[in-house]
DNA sequence: CGTTGTGAACGTCTTCACAGCA
DNA sequence: TGCTGTGAAGACGTTCACAACG
């Protein structure tokens, strides 16, 4: 069990409200889309539909980050590319460390989406030293005994643990006393850092619970009257959600 | 671009509150380690902990499901671990599809994650001829040509997509044509799906662009008075927030 | 005229604080 | 006494609807 809490007074003073930073990604990449076939502006209608949200809220988004449209006419594409990235932290490099080479963290090291935005994969870390030297995307495998040196030599703020559950805290203490400041985590232990430092945690588990949860409820009711939809397209995320009473029962083990 | 919307009014009846469901699974992941221990109660206050969240939040989340708590105790942690279970629907076997078997796909098939909580791996796919037959995680890769035969002879509801983001959309149909009605999707590509299907989305490089953001902001904050702070261990997602005053300058391109 | 930018209304989620119960 | 369960308050997020403006 850790030490104290700071209680964290959820001063969220007055920037970018964490839900918008959360979107800013998904219209990146529309409008990263949209620039590659050279369309110079794009409406808010338009846009939101590339993303998957609705415009008002894509609108709203875009107003916290300053008036980058014009009325009756729309968003130049490129602009607005620059400031999200911009806004994103994005127009500078961002050297990245990939602790754990098993089959997710080789994926994760091959995978193309980094590179394209500001990250740079400056060394993969794997504790068995059979890896060692092994390359894996091009990139030798580094032994877990200089993990420090690496994150100092490269000026690593970002991290990503890729471990095993059991390895996962340790890894992200020797990450954070070397100067981490932000890390990703895959493993699924809930780590504890110290104040000041970032995680943000990927569950592939958990994520298939959810759904399981909604196809219970589907299951539940498909034979209620519901069937009369008219088979019209949405975008994601449906939380589709039928008529249901009660809770099922409650009775004692 | 798709067809017409639905304007799907949200009518998120008397059921559990999304934010809820999306932590169940957290609290079950605490709750079987105390299991394995064979610990017989828990504190909210301690599962709390155990799970990164505040004890408040956690009693809340459980009230939704029922009052199966004994005060001046705690919770009994089997009798939890099968209602929260069975509120998730993982007291029944889900079969699962993995459609793209690259780096990722593998990953995914060999994740011990699925298999310990009530989801099978009941077949992988993928487009590659030669990848036919070839055992990955000790299942034979079937051809994409078979997708809607396999589906259906396995009575599959979830299949996860790990495609290239290109393919996604198509296979994204198939499956759903076939019969499926949840998605996982990890290629980063917004899918359109019919109304009642759920669609969930993992997307690593959105995850690392809201890091560089909050890594951006502190270090755009490193001189301010702020280092007094005590070094306390907090635990996840500290979203820290020294005081910014302005956007900074907005200059047109 | 068409589309942005935004106050105001609404809904959802979190936190507080304490009554109620074993 | 100690901990759960929960109303009430507050923070946050989304949607509406329209004024502002190129």
């Amino acid at each position: 069990m850790a030490t104290g809490r700071t209680h964290r007074p959820a001063t969220r003073s007055r920037g970018i409200p964490e839900a918008t930073v959360a979107r800013l990604p998904l219209y990146l990449r529309a409008l990263t889309a949209l620039s590659e076939r050279s369309v110079p502006t794009v409406s808010s209608e338009e846009l939101a539909a590339a993303a998957g949200v609705n415009s008002a809220k894509l609108r709203k988004d875009f107003s916290y980050l300053g008036s980058y449209g014009t009325r009756g006419v729309g968003y130049d594409v490129e602009y607005l590319v620059y400031q999200i990235s911009r806004e994103l932290g994005l127009t500078q490099d961002w050297p990245v460390v990939i602790v754990g080479i098993g089959n997710l963290g080789a994926a994760l090291a091959n995978y193309g989406g980094f590179a394209s935005r500001g990250f740079r994969v400056a060394a993969l870390i794997d504790a068995d030293p059979a890896m060692a030297g092994k390359p894996v995307a091009g990139i030798p495998v580094q032994h877990t005994d200089d993990l420090e040196k690496i994150i100092t030599d490269n000026g690593v703020s970002i991290g990503v643990i890729a471990t095993p559950a059991g390895a996962a805290q340790q890894v992200c203490d020797r990450l954070v006393a070397a100067g981490v400041t932000s890390i990703l985590n895959f493993a699924p232990t809930v780590l504890s850092v110290p104040d000041g430092v970032d995680v943000r945690k990927v569950d592939l588990s958990i994520e298939l619970q959810i759904l399981a949860f909604h196809e219970q409820r589907k299951a539940g009711e498909e034979a209620s009257g519901e069937a009369a939809v008219p088979a019209a397209v949405t975008r994601e995320e449906s939380t589709d959600q039928g008529p249901d009473g009660e809770h099922p029962a409650v009775m004692p083990a």
